[in-house]
DNA sequence: TTACTTTATGTATGCGCATACATATCACCA
DNA sequence: TGGTGATATGTATGCGCATACATAAAGTAA
């Protein structure tokens, strides 16, 4: 930066200052210091601003798995609303575990973020220590809770098992299973879900763990341990995720089932394929575009007036009545 | 660190020592420093080590889609790979847009990376220049080419597209036609496809862009398209993904075609579902897991030796043939 | 014992920038 | 003409750490 400014015969200050605040800086300066720019390609050095100015503009985001669609798209728009406000967005993902997370919290901590994004409301007490000591916005999305580190976007669970249930309920079903990946959130969706369908029906649900991430296969799988190993041949299927959701509808047809015939389906989260398989996939429309903004915002608009008050952002969710339920 | 080194009666330098090179302070006065961290809560400033040292334990990253499992998936072992030796990842989506992704380099440079990751071997020259500028290691993924910016992992995308015109043809196809996303490189190996085929069979290739990224819905109105509007009936589909082709699946059964009786269907990419569809998916496998690794293993080499030779890693691709075609 | 090595720690310094504050210049009005 | 305020730039400083180098203490071989 020194050596740009020789270049254009003023002081590092000066060139520092058209970097960041151009129109205090006389136009004829500020042009001679951007062509001594462009001359060296002088690249700024991050490291050394945010030291200085304890602002890093990076934001730090820790997500369960980038390789899950549902996550993935919602930070997509995440990152893209903050880049577009000059922040960049520190991702990592956490796998479905609150210790790893909370040594990734204080590896993220020690780049100095401006604010931080976790995937749900549980967390371990060291973590909640380090979050709160650190003193920046944190939001915790795809949940809620009435006692959020800081904010909190997403929705209630319990409501939406609760829905899914009186929704096959009315549709007619007596019988009902589910098919739940291995997942915190899933599986609270899933006993809500079989409380309120046992309530209902006075018939227990058949609830299943796939013991790991959603997948076509898991999904196809499952149902193929449902009907051999369980006897379940007629009623409504309740899947924690699309994904599953799509591997119960290929296992069902090539058993020769006919959804929603012989089987009603029922995804979650309603991702891009959900309206395109046959039959169309009934599901839970949640909207992680959002999501991820509602989230970005939240925390830009602590980072700019840090005693904004709203903290908890009900998102809900949609059952959408589809084809297969 | 000072305030730590107070607590523990020694020096902010034996506190620095502590933490990056314990071996060389006495057991007692390590003890003495842990314990002070631990009860301070001290977490250290990267950015300021990073500055001092010169080495930021940053590694940028820049694909084009997070939401594309394909790339969430390699990077997802890249960065597991790079995090198990003390590097984070700073990930970005670059879009399919060179000058986009010239302005995401810059952006990343300025937090002084000690590498950086691109995919594909196409970048503005401007990127070059800056890259070459910062004098770092550099590794382009998911392609190569004779003359990389410095290293490159991937395949040879016209050797693909060939090898699936051979393929199909020896399976007895007299007709093909091909579904492509809109991707350079899958525009490619559609080309390579394309010509091969051609003169294997003597007939014309029909040859569609979806004009978007890949998704089973694109796949499905594609396959439509294809039937609907020039008549294409019987032969053999190769699609650049196989997303793209799961949805040609839906399409065709949906449609009453027997696959591969009427239609044959090829997809690529070997993702985790292509074997539980129905049928099965033939398709070209690409070993995501060894690109993400073989990447992240080439940047650690130059880390540590600079002067390390090999520079061009080409991992292959494999047909393999399931039910589909 | 001397001289030399090893181990443990401290002092001084600078990484590259942003910020507070000081200074200089100029316009403007009384 | 002096005084006031605005505009443009510069000087001094420190962010929190790592590194080179200096020093002190203890061990080792002759």
């Amino acid at each position: 930066m020194a050596a740009v400014g020789r270049l254009a015969g003023v002081s590092q200050v000066t060139v520092s200052r058209a970097l960041s605040h151009p129109e205090k800086v006389s136009p004829d300066t500020l042009q001679r210091i951007r062509d001594a720019i462009e001359a060296t390609g002088f690249v700024p050095n991050a490291l050394a601003g945010a030291l200085a100015s304890k602002r890093s503009h990076l934001i730090s985001a820790l997500v369960p798995s980038l390789t899950n669609i549902v996550y993935a798209s919602f930070i997509a728009t995440f990152s893209a609303q903050l880049r577009s406000h000059g922040y960049q967005v520190l991702l990592s993902e956490t796998g479905f575990d609150t210790t790893s997370e909370q040594d990734l919290i204080a590896t993220h901590l020690s780049r100095r973020p401006d604010a931080m994004l976790l995937t749900g409301i549980h967390h371990s007490q060291q973590a909640r220590r380090s979050l709160l000591g650190a003193d920046i916005p944190v939001v915790e999305v795809w949940d809620i809770t009435d006692s959020p580190i800081d904010m909190c976007v997403g929705f209630n669970h319990v409501d939406a098992g609760r829905a899914v249930a009186n929704f096959l309920y009315e549709q007619g079903h007596k019988n009902a299973a589910t098919i739940t990946a291995n997942d915190e959130r899933a599986l609270r969706r899933q006993s809500a879900f079989s409380e309120t369908f046992t309530q209902l029906s006075g018939n227990a649900v058949l609830n299943s763990n796939t013991g790991g991430p959603a997948s076509i296969g898991a999904g196809r799988r499952a149902l193929a341990h449902l009907i051999d190993d369980t006897g379940f041949q007629r009623g409504a299927v309740f899947c924690s995720s699309d994904l599953l959701a799509h591997g119960v509808l290929i296992e069902a047809r090539a058993r020769g089932l006919c959804v929603p015939g012989d089987m009603a389906v029922m995804g979650f989260g309603d991702q891009d394929f959900a309206r395109d398989l046959e039959p169309a996939l009934t599901t839970v429309a949640i909207d992680r575009l959002a999501l991820g903004s509602v989230a970005a915002e939240a925390l830009l608009a602590r980072l700019v007036r840090p005693d904004t008050k709203q903290s908890i952002f009900d998102l809900g969710f949609k059952i959408l009545r589809r084809a297969s339920a």
